[in-house]
DNA sequence: CTGTATCCCACCGGATACTG
DNA sequence: CAGTATCCGGTGGGATACAG
């Protein structure tokens, strides 16, 4: 990502290297930990940093934010902050973000059943243990 | 990938530590360079291992070998050796992975228009170079 | 509470060369 | 042609400590 003059996300829908359209999504929406913190935050509504973190439960606050961050500059999620003592801030998923649900919702339907068959091909592919 | 022991491809959906379904979905189809392999194999059908390596031009044949094995592995592609002088070798998707291509249609058309918005999100958080 | 700042290491993937 | 074998550098992310 980020070389020469200004690669745009939108642009590399045609850039012929890859010649694979829905790469582009890939590299914003499924990165590494984004759809943990994307589903949770489609899960459980606005939280907290901390809510968050207690929920994804194996991830560090120094990843998280770089995540949130990275959520938050492409639009799909909101940061709130409320300047009290002590600080508080809410995270959510903004409207654009929300036009991922079906997507998800389509991903995990295919997970149901289909995943069962991925396990069953490894098993199969490694040796069969199992039978 | 690290796929070692115990932990299998299905029984992640329910594991309590991400309590998030895809993961496991998106371990298997979206990880580094699977997705240009399965969109070139989707938009292609069968080939050989040069062809894909053209069509994806800036892949290694070290990356694309194991990325086709753990697609393989996975039940997404079937390989087919041809032992002739030189040898011939043709990977295409196989039925399960074929069950992927509304999936991929679904994330093509979430792009469209979408992938823009990204990029005039990301413009304005970075402070708006353009305006 | 909500992050930053460091240190550090494992691992991915690029480059290159070589084999059946 | 279809890979494998090595070397190797960059980077993501874990652990830990600390700041506003």
């Amino acid at each position: 990502m980020a070389d020469d003059a200004a690669p745009t996300a939108a642009d590399r829908t045609t850039e012929p290297a890859l010649a694979c359209p829905i790469s582009p999504v890939v590299d914003i929406v499924f990165s590494r930990w984004t759809t943990p913190v994307l589903w949770t935050l489609h899960a459980h509504g606005r939280q907290r940093f901390m809510e968050l973190q207690r929920r994804i439960s194996r991830i560090t606050p120094k990843v998280l934010t770089q995540r949130l961050r990275q959520l938050e500059r492409d639009g799909l999620v909101v940061r709130t902050y409320h300047p009290e003592v002590p600080p508080r801030v809410e995270y959510e998923i903004s409207e654009l973000g929300r036009t991922l649900a079906p997507l998800f919702a389509h991903l995990s339907e295919w997970a149901t059943g289909n995943l069962e068959k991925v396990d069953r091909a490894r098993r199969e592919y490694d040796g069969d243990p199992a039978r």
